[in-house]
DNA sequence: GCCGTAAGACTACGAATGTAGTCAAAAGGT
DNA sequence: ACCTTTTGACTACATTCGTAGTCTTACGGC
């Protein structure tokens, strides 16, 4: 079950992931401010979300309701772990280092991966 | 200048910005035993490499040697940016923790996350 | 000096991706 | 009861990617 969600398909998941259940329209007028999209364009990349069962249907009366069939997290792991592997053979330091660049983290950021570390060492 | 080197392409850029410049024979060499590439197959991603500007070609006799155009860093910077970006709103510490799940982090690693973080606390 | 071989050039081709149009059915307004 | 609008289904098409084959040319061995 390795499925791979595209970009454009992964900005459609984070309007899911961040409130579900949606339907195709309303979906689509999350999506419409920033990115130039069509509305086709955007049902297409739901539609194909679920052929790639990424994304579960329940109709509502005339339409579809979709819901993420699989949780940020689940996908987020699997694919920071391999962006890792493959730019920096897998170490974590640099990629920290990278998203420091410029103004990158906040304080609560630093705060939060202090914590997580402390956790991580015990 | 906005170049996006696929993931096959990476594992060539990753066997240039180890070592250069190298003929084509070489990267060759270096990439069969871990891919199940033929040579041809290589052949065509440095191609590739090339037209998209990430490798410079400079003629050895009869054949190419390539050397990176971009480092490393140039790439990996803004790549991870985007992806964190797109997966976790930016922010840094999720991702950190992605790569901690199971066995992710060696000590090296917090301990050299701990000093850069120190380093920005500043 | 000829020929095999190796290097790069050109070509191929199916799957995935980004982007979107057409069609048909159903639902609601008037 | 009709027409418009909405929704999902099907279709389209150029580009990129993964993967690799053929062509041509020139060098090195004999």
């Amino acid at each position: 079950m390795k499925l791979k969600i595209s970009q454009s398909e992964l900005e459609v998941m984070n309007v899911l992931w961040r409130e579900a259940p949606l339907g195709a329209s309303e979906v689509i007028s999350r999506l419409e401010p920033q990115k130039d999209w069509s509305a086709r364009t955007i049902k297409t990349l739901l539609s194909r979300l679920v052929e790639k069962g990424a994304l579960n249907t329940e109709p509502e009366g005339r339409r579809f309701l979709y819901t993420p069939a699989i949780t940020r997290d689940s996908y987020a792991g699997p694919a920071t772990r391999n962006f890792a592997a493959r730019l920096f053979g897998g170490r974590a330091a640099p990629l920290v280092a990278h998203l420091a660049e410029g103004d990158g983290l906040s304080d609560t950021d630093i705060a939060e991966i202090e914590a997580l570390l402390e956790k991580l060492k015990k």
